[in-house]
DNA sequence: ATCTATCGATACAGATCGGTATCGTTTAAT
DNA sequence: ATTAAACGATACCGATCTGTATCGATAGAT
């Protein structure tokens, strides 16, 4: 194995291990054996183990938003059409064999202290995806974007735990229904969505 | 201490520890410790770690299911409002200063394998809760009552997740207002529901 | 081709884990 | 008052944990 290749093949077998058996059950031992590197090297690259947990939400992280971005992008170009195809995305999501709930709010379940780094790096995440939420929310002009985007993302929350419990993907489709009856009645600027020249205060 | 007593406080105990740490970051020796018991006692009444993770689930489940189920009847008598009172009740228990997220989702999160008796403890906990959110929707003589208690679920799942990250019951707020808004919408069993006069007993 | 940094393998340290054994003391029921 | 069971305290077991030390082999860059 080429040398630069370690680090990324180490944070995608923890990953895949944090996500199968959660964090503190899967060992720094099980880890390198899956690797099939050896110690010494592991932590070459990564200085503790929650170093590399670290590295490997932020790996994640960067992963899954911009997985998204692609997917939105590729499946809808009218403002309202994107929203819902966040939930296509999810669906997608939680209809991976591998699936067994969301790896940030796990890490936020066993790193509970507000103050430790693993629980600041699941916030992080969500934060951000809140944040792409509000982009989109905010293309489709609707008023109070904070507020709608929040509830995407409480139904993309809800839908993942669901899922997560019954593992099925039915939780996310109920939740993309939920959305187009929430949204269908949200009130939209004067100016309506599918105006092509810009809404004064549009940020993307 | 009473000898019957001692079951009870290590239940408590460890309840509180495993929700301000999690499970596995729980050891025993700390059980023993913050319950100021003696290791010998402890498996004199819990055979493994794991029979005591699962008395205690037991214990918080029909805990907080009843006490749900009292709120409700002491806030709520339109069998509309009592479903929308289970968000009240869910934001008293966000608000709680020792809230640090679901301890049943945690519990999932730490142990994902779906034969792990620990994973399946807390399933049952969502399918008892879904099972009583039911209930209220059929009392409510909504049409489709599974569909709109999953709904209901589904909302408060996401509220919690996202308030365990914000550490905040703001979303709880939002999750109550996004049911109002969608069971406003619902369409009732032509059998309207029975109080046609203002909604009483809606809480204060 | 040589040098240097990283590799794999292994052994080990020190701490902690869940769980057991022992024993003297206390408590509840007869 | 006596008996039997549960108690606290403590020492201990084997396993496992994260992390380090050592050393010969290997690979990249000059």
């Amino acid at each position: 194995m080429r040398r630069s290749e370690i680090r990324n093949h180490l944070l995608e077998t923890a990953l895949r291990l944090f996500n199968e058996h959660g964090y503190q059950a899967t060992g720094i031992d099980l880890i390198i054996a899956e690797a099939g590197v050896a110690k010494t090297t592991l932590y070459r690259h990564f200085e503790t183990k929650e170093d590399l947990i670290l590295a490997a939400l932020e790996r994640r992280d960067e992963e899954d938003r911009s997985a998204m971005r692609a997917f939105v992008d590729d499946h809808a170009t009218d403002p309202l059409e994107r929203i819902f195809a966040t939930f296509d995305f999810l669906e997608a999501y939680v209809d991976d064999w591998r699936f067994s709930g969301c790896i940030f709010v796990s890490a936020a379940g066993e790193h509970k202290d507000t103050v430790d780094p693993v629980f600041r790096a699941a916030v992080m995440h969500k934060r951000l995806t809140l944040a792409y939420f509000e982009e989109l929310v905010h293309a489709a002009r609707f008023v109070e974007p904070k507020r709608i985007a929040a509830e995407i993302h409480l139904l993309h929350e809800g839908a993942v735990v669901v899922a997560q419990m019954s593992r099925t993907a039915e939780p996310v489709r109920q939740a993309r229904q939920m959305a187009r009856k929430l949204f269908a009645t949200a009130e939209q600027s004067p100016l309506s969505r599918s105006a092509p020249h810009a809404a004064p205060g549009a940020k993307a």
